[in-house]
DNA sequence: ACCTGAACACCGTTCAAGT
DNA sequence: ACCTGAACACCGTTCAAGT
């Protein structure tokens, strides 16, 4: 057989199944000769739907992104930028931890990714309707983005091994209970994202009140922004 | 030539290739085949000296992290907390930000690396010597490590596209301008990660006069904590 | 257009053999 | 102890050939 009347394959069919490949066994059980023979199909085929490896992990990446609530930036009021933020934080975080082993993948920024750009558009876009200066808006965006696939990637407390001996109190004279984390991983990453998302929250609440006045108050809907210095 | 009668490789030797090819062309780059042929030995020599080749990369990764400065958490006031945050901080990116293609590897969390164990027992003990709660000062250690890292890692701004065509206005009405990004690279990077730093050193000190008093003020060196709820 | 098998230039790792 | 070549079981990708 080489052509059926109808084709085997599809990128949907191909994402999916790379898709569940990384959930149920990491990125470096993927290889395009595996993933061929869980779809039924020699390794070569793929290539009639994708250029390369690369692209099919970006779009495996990208159907990550997709499922990040965005709607809080359209419903809420724009001086509502801060629960904005904090909702799509959570939403994010959500996505990513649920697809943990495509994070450095996805990590590499937007590119040309169409759901990963939907994302960036729309952060940058309520944070200037809420009257952060552009410039501003564009580093909100940024560290946003570091925070929260910093927090996907790392996994902190599982990035210690669960092994008594392995922390010896002389070379490490506080990490006495090191090793307990390993148990405690989820509790830990999330208490930490939880901690730094709202210390983030406050500290740009401050800074807010340094660089713009909201807008829409009183039915005047253009930003009426002031720039200050970049450091008070 | 089977055995020579001074060792050819050392693991020294060996991380300082790895490193320097890693720096060079990135981790794709770095097989062990590529390695041994930079070291002028056989591909299968390296398995005298480590395991297999994660380990290779394991040392690498701990090598920058032994870059960074954790001078600050001995000499300063324990008070001083957020001045030895900041400035470890300072010290940690640039540390990454000189090798970013290990950052993937590093961001796994400090597992049996001595260095990177050193920088977590460090900033661990230099929050509870503040007066930090054990429970915040473990989170602390992490939520840094998230933006520290997620911002070495992801290069906001250099995610982007150099290309006017990539970003339809039609699809993303806010992105007009992300071709830009590209060129602006390290300005919006440095940008973000100063302006994210700066927020979450205030928020962390709000939150501060809600966990915990200072140590040592009157020369008591105790720390007296009270302990908060986690949501005020 | 879409699939195939064969082929090319690679991989990481094991292992017996050498000194 | 420390290096070697041979070998095994893989890779990603190209390409001519088939329908």
């Amino acid at each position: 057989m080489a052509r059926p009347r109808k084709p085997l394959l599809s990128r949907d069919r191909i994402v999916g199944a790379a898709s569940a490949l990384v959930d149920a066994e990491g990125l470096d059980a993927v290889s395009t000769r595996r993933l061929a023979a869980v779809l039924g199909v020699s390794g070569p085929s793929l290539y009639n739907h994708f250029r390369n490896k690369e692209e099919i992990l970006d779009a495996v990446a990208d159907a990550v992104s997709a499922q990040v609530d965005l709607s809080m930036f359209e419903e809420s009021d724009p001086r509502d930028w801060r629960a904005a933020l904090h909702d799509w934080a959570l939403s994010y975080r959500a996505a990513l931890a649920a697809h943990p082993h495509i994070v450095p993948v996805l990590a590499r920024g937007p590119g040309r990714r169409p759901a990963g750009l939907r994302v960036a558009d729309a952060v940058f876009g309520a944070m200037v309707g809420a009257g952060w200066p552009p410039a501003q808006a564009t580093r909100i965006g940024a560290l946003m983005r570091y925070f929260i696939t910093g927090s996907a990637l790392g996994s902190f407390a599982g990035g210690f091994v669960d092994d008594e001996t392995a922390y010896d109190p002389a070379d490490y004279p506080h990490l006495g209970q090191a090793h307990l984390l390993a148990d405690h991983r989820r509790q830990v990453d999330e208490g930490a994202f939880e901690t730094g998302l709202r210390a983030l929250l406050d500290g740009l609440t401050i800074q807010y009140e340094q660089y713009a006045r909201p807008v829409g108050g009183d039915g005047d809907d253009t930003a009426t922004v002031r720039l200050a210095p970049n450091r008070p």
